[in-house]
DNA sequence: TGAGTCACG
DNA sequence: ACGTACGTGACTCAG
């Protein structure tokens, strides 16, 4: 058999990740998803073919697309992203680490190379294959020479491979003639100019009857179609032109050693190190690790006795030090019983030595494990644990001061990751990779050393990051307070829920049915596609379409239609009531528990901005703003005996805002009055305060939003509807008005860049990658982000202060009543009857005194038999 | 699985 | 000229 040669058209295939990929960037805010990309593609094409030679050639000017020439002479040459841009230099070096021989060659562009190496392969007798995302290659293809166009689709890659005769399939014309074709055809992606009025059909016909463009021009005037005979003759040049563009050389002077590229081992150790620095995780499992002599491994230990196990828990209590996990028994099927029936064991780890793997057998108990885990997490000096709020489940509550939850700090240090894994940490903390196929004992021994070893270094990273206390004195009580919000759950009226469900559904169906006679037909309304067809298409609507599918068929652009047409008002209704019975109805109904109340989940780990968030079922997001949602409130209830004391910060971000600019006007409206937005209205447009209009005030509600976001004209346009100029004085204003707001967002987007992080009052940080794009929309968003994380940061931070003392003073007094809910800023407590009163004074002191702001936080305190009614 | 839509702060 | 407000999660459709 033949030997075989793979070649890479290392621009087109880069361009094609970097469009293909959304956005990724390091810990750097190095743009890494052209390089991810283009690997991915490599490696599938290597895994395929398993060639003995490689080479990637690149345009010597980093942004040389095809034609360059062709488009600076129509002048509409584009620099290049820069993002991606950026990225170019760093796949060189890439390949270079792995072995992998480059070209590129001055005056020549890399199409030129690749015809030119490929020539010269198969006249060596070699197998030949062209990766490459521009069809123009397709004129190399011969019997030996196949070229290979990757295609994304829907995030997987697939590659369509043509040889000779698989071009003349396809296009009816051999490789060579599909130069003359493009000629005559033209290729805007391309730049290509074409003969006008000559598209792909006419061009097919007249290369297949004439095989060239040379012999079409001079039989002319035999061409059928009268109009491309007269296009052909009158633009020739422009032909001969294309013609020129479109051909690759073959056989250009290229200076090239086969035996350079030799395919050897790519995985190499400066592969593995920049792999690494490009945190390209998926990536890094394709390295073979070698054991280091004195591997963690030596140490690992299965544990199934019970005498030896307790032996090794008296020494963990013991220990400064303990890491645990617990792990599931993989090995039954699904437990009969839900809850701890599914623990199969626990690593332990307590000294570089000291790393087990104790599995319950008939000797070692559930109940004896869990309960020894429970002895340490109350007396080893620190006790150190990833998810601890899951861990409570099985191990009930430890002490409190020992804690240390890794995946907390992990989340602390770098809070933009989408999950946190065991890997992810011992990785990127202790440089340890654990093979995914290695058995579950080992896993779990790398586990509980990972958690027990990553935990010093994560604490010495939180003190250089100046996270320390926000790590010790917030994040970590509050895993508490949250376990105990998750575990209290909150009672919900299963009945109620469902007659008003019920009562949508009569509702739902009498508009589905006059929309489908609107319509003509009937349709599935909740398809976007469908409905937008219907609307614009068949009844003929006119409004603006937007998005990569279709129509937008969203509220805002409904709403301006539904004047004029019965039919959008009644799709906006329809919307409404089948949202609110989905998600809210039938939802919540799901997650009733026996006893009545539903147990969502508190995320702490989740958000950039440190906020908490809620899912399964998401209680943060119960309809309030439109009567008929805000009606499902009233199926949440407290149990006999209780009621619901509510308790919201009153605009607890515009207030940190104030604080954290030392905006001296702003500070000081929000020592005199309530009303803040009136006060902004009556200073910024020079009205005395009792005269503000209801329209004033609005606008300069709108403005104090739009602030907090990270202002922008557009966003404040199109938000009050009115234009861009309009709103950029009412920002201008805003400005003159309050001089500190405007020099504080200027020095948080300046520090952010400075840094690469945004930064709140009490030290949290979000990363802001996107602040150097080179990218416009980008770096703009970046800049949004890095006026508003301090402030949103800020206000979260003030919050989770004041949970945790809400909950300690709940406990501290002895009382019975409850925290169970919280929405960023708002707290509801199930309070004891007889409670009630201390219940609102601790509510309003642990959140008015959460922090010690210039300006004072008020809070808004209802209570109710409800949560609809003490909202 | 991603896009579109919409619920909340 | 570029085309957007910040932060979330759930449900539905369609490929």
């Amino acid at each position: 058999m033949s030997e075989k040669i793979v070649l890479i058209d290392g621009h087109s295939i880069l361009n094609r990740a970097f469009y293909g990929l959304p956005d990724l960037t390091n810990s750097e805010g190095l743009h890494t998803n052209a390089i991810y990309g283009f690997l991915n593609i490599m490696f599938k094409i290597l895994e395929e073919e398993k060639p003995e030679y490689l080479t990637v050639a690149f345009d010597v000017h980093a942004p040389t697309f095809r034609h360059e020439m062709y488009k600076e002479y129509k002048g509409t040459r584009k620099p290049m992203a820069e993002e991606l841009r950026e990225q170019v230099p760093v796949i060189k070096n890439v390949l270079k680490a792995m072995g992998i021989k480059t070209v590129e060659q001055a005056g020549l562009e890399a199409d030129d190379l690749l015809g030119t190496l490929s020539r010269h392969s198969e006249e060596r007798g070699m197998a030949v294959s062209v990766i490459s995302g521009d069809r123009d290659l397709l004129q190399l293809a011969t019997e030996q020479v196949k070229i290979r166009i990757p295609k994304t689709k829907q995030g997987r890659t697939e590659v369509e491979d043509y040889y000779a005769a698989d071009v003349k399939e396809r296009y009816q014309v051999t490789p060579r003639e599909f130069i003359d074709l493009k000629a005559l055809m033209g290729d805007t992606a391309d730049n290509i100019p074409g003969v006008p009025s000559i598209g792909e059909k006419t061009a097919t016909k007249i290369i297949i009857a004439y095989h060239s463009i040379e012999n079409a021009y001079a039989h002319a005037d035999e061409i059928k179609p009268p109009r491309a005979s007269k296009a052909l003759k009158e633009h020739w040049d422009l032909a001969v032109l294309s013609k020129e563009l479109a051909t690759i050389a073959c056989s250009a002077d290229v200076d090239y050693d086969f035996s350079e590229a030799k395919l050897g081992n790519i995985y190499t150790e400066e592969a593995y190190a920049y792999f690494q620095r490009l945190q390209f995780k998926n990536l890094l499992g394709r390295f073979e690790v070698k054991a280091p002599s004195n591997s963690v491994e030596d140490h690992f230990r299965i544990i199934t006795g019970k005498e030896e196990a307790e032996e090794i828990f008296r020494r963990a209590r013991e220990a400064k030090t303990a890491g645990a996990v617990i792990f599931k028994d993989t090995e039954s099927v699904l437990p009969l019983f839900a809850g701890s029936a599914d623990i199969g064991g626990a690593g332990l780890c307590f000294s570089e030595k000291d790393i087990y793997c104790i599995r319950c057998t008939d000797g070692i108990g559930k109940e004896w494990l869990l309960n020894e885990l429970s002895e340490i997490a109350g007396s080893a000096g620190r006790f150190a644990v990833f998810d601890l709020k899951a861990a409570m489940d099985h191990i009930g509550i430890p002490d409190r001061q020992r804690c240390f939850d890794v995946l907390v700090a992990a989340y602390l240090l770098n809070p933009l990751n989408s999950s946190y894994t065991y890997a992810d940490v011992a990785r990127e903390q202790l440089g340890l990779m654990v093979e995914e196929k290695a058995e579950q004992q080992i896993k779990v021994c790398y586990e509980a050393y990972t958690v027990f070893a990553a935990a010093g270094k994560l604490e010495r990273r939180l003190i250089e990051c100046g996270m320390e206390k926000l790590f010790a004195e917030i994040e970590m009580p509050l895993v508490f307070t949250l376990y105990e919000m998750e575990q209290n759950g909150v009672k919900a009226e299963a009945e109620a829920l469902k007659a008003y469900g019920e009562q949508l559904y009569g509702r739902i169906v009498e508009l589905e049915k006059e929309i489908c006679i609107d319509a003509g037909e009937s349709f599935n309304i909740n398809s976007p596609k469908q409905l937008g067809v219907i609307l614009f298409e068949k009844m003929g609507i006119k409004g603006g379409k937007k998005t990569k599918t279709g129509y937008s068929t969203a509220a805002d652009v409904l709403e301006k239609l539904a004047p004029d047409y019965p039919i959008v008002d009644k799709i906006l209704e329809y919307r409404q009531l089948t949202k609110l019975k989905s998600t809210y109805a039938d939802g919540l109904s799901n997650f009733i528990g026996a006893d009545g109340r539903i147990r969502g989940k508190f995320n702490q780990t989740i958000t950039a901005t440190g906020r908490i968030s809620s899912t399964e079922p998401n209680l943060q997001n119960i309809p309030i703003r439109m009567e008929l949602g805000r009606l499902i409130r009233k199926v949440f209830v407290p149990e006999e005996g209780y009621v619901f004391v509510d308790a919201d910060y009153s605009q607890i971000e515009l207030r940190v805002l104030a604080h954290c600019s030392g905006d001296e006007k702003l500070i000081q409206a929000y020592k005199e009055e309530a009303d803040i937005h009136r006060i902004t209205a009556s200073q910024v447009f020079h009205t005395p305060f009792e005269e503000v209009t209801d329209l004033q005030r609005r606008n300069a509600k709108a403005v104090n939003f739009g602030i907090v976001y990270g202002i922008s004209s557009f966003g404040l346009s199109r938000d009050l509807s009115i234009s861009k100029k309009e709103a950029a004085q009412y920002i201008e204003d805003y400005f003159h008005t309050y001089p500190g707001i405007k020099v504080f967002l200027d020095r948080s987007v300046k520090d952010a860049k400075d840094r690469g992080y945004a930064v709140t009052l009490f030290g949290r940080r979000r990363p802001v990658p996107e602040l150097s794009s080179g990218n416009f929309m980008q770096r703009s968003f970046g800049e949004r982000v890095a006026m508003n994380s301090p402030i949103q940061g800020t206000a979260a931070d003030i919050m989770k202060i004041a949970m945790i003392g809400v909950e300690r003073r709940l406990k501290e007094e002895g009382l019975k009543s409850r925290l169970v809910l919280q929405v960023h800023d708002e707290l509801l407590v199930e309070a004891w009857e007889p409670e009630v009163e201390t219940v609102q004074r601790i509510l309003k002191e642990e959140m008015e005194q959460a922090a010690g702001l210039s300006v004072p936080l008020e809070i808004d305190m209802h209570t109710g038999t409800n949560w609809y009614e003490a909202k």
